[in-house]
DNA sequence: TTGAAAGCGCTAACAC
DNA sequence: GTGTTAGCGCTTTCAA
């Protein structure tokens, strides 16, 4: 039979006295006499007595967990925020509960209202895009933190990048060499992040007359697809550049692209995109594209969740990271035929 | 201000009725009056009330939260269970309180005295190995689930693979092929899978005749360090086989032997090693080595942990995955001289 | 410095 | 079918 545990009534009558004072010994909150002490402690080890959570955080509403809403962990960008995240918070003795969304509106809606259950101290999410109401809702009772996609009509703490702006920038800059026929390799659909990288695209494009059927938009979002769009792309020749706009994905097409030149090819195809630390250190050749430095991002979210936890009522905080461009040389340049 | 959550009293007054009552609704224990039923409802909506699970946990022993203990999971191994996991028990509406241990023994430790402390209702474990006893002792009052990594001596649910076998058989190959200086990269130094892997390489070097001066064991642990590793070993001639033993680093050396190609090297260092699909997929020669099947894995370890939820005190299960060996051709054969 | 007792939000045994 | 009440394990006021 599994052992029950032993309560604070246990150690309370093993040490002869009240359940009150040995709350007060195990939370600090009073000077106790030594020799009492020494006997609770004793009576402790005795049971090897821990104290249960649930109850202390029903009467103290103060739970130390966070609930972490990311739409998947196999993603390294996010696995990643995570890890850094857990270690910055273990000293705060804050857990973590992990929930995978899958960019599944209605899978989200339910981890939301079964964290709300939960009491958690804050939910983390980076949103699907899909319950923009139902978070300003949840706001209301138990701080959201929206993280990695803005949701502009949500009055929550969040913490995003410049994805309009860089986006922008790295078309400009794909534009400049020369390129017109630009494929585009879309994030998930609903991603605000996604949505307003593409519209930075589209500006760029549009200020530079390129009309729309010059962009190809790559929509495929599972692994084997997107890296049969891949493959095929190194081999035509029609569309000179291409933006990819995940790491994840970026990460397929290095593999697609490495594998395609060991077998002799020679694909001429530019590329660039969105990147952390481990795409760049992969790619055979000086990437250009935008990096996506999980340490920073990841301390300022830390920052952001315990000031809120200790400050609910505080002002809420909307910040955007402003991810650095690097030049590489990914992006080729090639013969300027503006009219 | 944060709104106060509403509570089971504010439903029962606003409806008209007992807390009991209500209760019985929420968990439809009863039947009740289809007419009370309606002014419940009524009053639910109207407060937006969501009942307190730590209340529930508290009266109920039954957290509906599982304690992972992983040492990483930006291991995408551990990223990719974690996620089959997930999946598998979101229907039982099982939360998964993610820890990483890091391969540190007390943050080990730390973690399983809080999960303690939050009653979870099970724990699963990739033990650091540092911590034996205390894993026996935590057994004693909560599941706990021995994963990934074999504790001979500890009698809680175990799911491990044929580490010792595998790796034993992997070498026989290597060595068949004609290869006597084989490198070995060695994985985290407490971890029983590590040791049992090594333990079954030293019997095919030992039973071959290979003495152990011709074993080169690599134990570099972090990413640069192994990387260059890796980069040196490509390079030289001495060492004409490696022996990968863990994904992760598998996946790491792959992409440096890529980037050297890429260069116009042409590495003769042979290599084989444990892998997942991903591994067998990007690497450019059909990969010779063991694969670690993430879904096979985490779909018996749901098996265990239900069924333990289920009967807390039913008979221990030891099981031992028996991981496929797929031959390739990256262990390429080299000439027999024996003597 | 310590104890008695109320109460956190809920479930379930018992009573009507 | 519904209400009353005890109590889950703990913290915290109030008294002593």
């Amino acid at each position: 039979m599994k052992k029950e545990k032993a309560t604070i009534k246990d150690i309370a009558k093993y040490a002869g006295v009240s359940i009150a004072t040995v709350s007060r010994y195990i939370n600090k909150t009073r000077n106790l006499n030594p020799e009492v002490s020494g006997r609770i402690q004793a009576a402790i080890e005795h049971f090897n007595y821990i104290p249960n959570d649930n109850a202390r955080a029903l009467k103290s509403r103060n739970e130390r967990i966070i609930g972490i809403i990311f739409p998947d962990i196999t993603n390294a960008f996010f696995a990643k925020i995570f890890k850094i995240l857990e270690e910055l918070l273990f000293d705060h003795k804050i857990f973590l509960l992990l929930c995978n969304s899958n960019e599944d509106g209605e899978k989200e809606k339910e981890y939301l209202y079964r964290l709300l259950q939960k009491r958690v101290d804050a939910i983390v999410i980076a949103p699907t895009g899909l319950n923009p109401d139902l978070l300003s809702e949840v706001n209301k009772s138990t701080p959201v933190i929206i993280f990695d996609r803005n949701q502009p009509n949500i009055i929550a703490d969040q913490l995003y990048a410049n994805d309009f702006d860089s986006c922008y920038q790295l078309t400009q800059y794909i534009l400049d060499r020369g390129h017109r026929e630009v494929a585009y390799a879309i994030g998930a659909e609903n991603s605000t992040a996604a949505q307003f990288r593409y519209a930075g695209f589209q500006k760029a494009m549009a200020e530079n007359g390129v009309s729309p059927e010059h962009c190809h938009v790559l929509y495929s979002q599972d692994e084997s697809a997107c890296r049969q769009e891949f493959r095929e792309l190194l081999l035509q020749d029609q569309i000179s550049a291409l933006l990819i706009t995940s790491p994840k994905k970026l990460n397929w097409f290095l593999i697609e692209r490495n594998q395609l030149c060991l077998k002799g090819h020679n694909p001429m195809l530019a590329f660039a995109g969105y990147a952390t630390q481990n795409e760049f250190d992969i790619c055979d050749i000086p990437l250009t594209g935008i990096l996506q430095k999980e340490e920073v991002y990841a301390s300022r979210l830390t920052k952001i969740i315990l000031n809120r936890l200790e400050h609910p009522n505080g002002k809420v905080r909307i910040s955007e990271l402003n991810l650095p461009f690097r030049k590489g040389n990914s992006i080729s340049r090639i013969d300027l035929r503006k009219d």
